[in-house]
DNA sequence: ACGGAGATCTTCT
DNA sequence: GAAGATCTCCGTT
């Protein structure tokens, strides 16, 4: 199956977010290859947007945000967790924008998924944003590399796209009390209506 | 089923 | 020094 290309991630964040629902997030490990379908998104996009690490510009953890769409954006938090972005916004626009993966459902590596996730039912493996790092052993090796090079271990394929009729939005979910309107309440959070492996909250 | 709190550490103020 | 794009455990209903 193809890879997704730079001109799928050169366009707009949020429609990149909904247009990789039904997509194959793919991590190619040592012991084999561990992948999921994408049925849950999020999108930051702007400076404007209080929620987004782009918002008042760049540092060094948020500035691959403001580099070439189809890199990938990994960053640490809550002194647990990775959390797994891919970079998305119009090229040549110095702005920041990147799609948050919230969820996946398992498709191929499962007994490595259910080794990383050991205890847990396969609904548990991938129904969250930290929850599917680590199901894939996505972190820090995986910040800043280029979801597009044919020899990248991480990348994301066409999959199967999902029809509009199947696709629900809503605010999107665990912003900080500073995050006021009108980003509080943008409808940036993307999921496939029928999964039973979109995130718990 | 649901809700609350602790874990744990990086990043930015 | 505080908050954070979260998860898990443990309590009560």
């Amino acid at each position: 199956m193809p890879r997704l290309n730079r001109t799928f991630y050169s366009r707009a964040t949020v429609e990149v977010a909904r247009d990789l629902l039904g997509r194959m997030l793919i991590h190619q490990t040592r012991a084999g290859r561990i992948a999921g379908r994408i049925v849950e998104t999020e999108a930051y996009s702007g400076f404007e947007d209080e929620a987004s690490h782009g918002y008042r510009g760049k540092t060094a953890r948020n500035v691959v945000m403001f580099g070439t769409p189809g890199f990938s954006y990994v960053y640490f938090i809550y002194g647990n967790y990775w959390m797994m972005n891919v970079v998305a916004r119009p090229q040549r626009v110095e702005y920041p924008g990147a799609v948050l993966i919230r969820a996946l459902e398992p498709v191929e590596g499962l007994e490595l998924m259910a080794s990383n996730r050991s205890g847990r039912p396969q609904r548990d493996w991938t129904n969250g944003p930290g929850k599917l790092t680590m199901a894939l052993n996505i972190d820090a090796r995986h910040d800043g590399i280029d979801l597009t090079m044919p020899d990248s271990p991480l990348f994301l394929e066409t999959g199967q796209p999902v029809p509009d009729t199947n696709v629900a939005t809503d605010p999107r979910i665990g912003l900080g009390r500073r995050v006021s309107e009108p980003w509080v309440s943008k409808p940036w959070r993307f999921w496939i209506a029928n999964s039973n492996f979109v995130s718990g909250q």
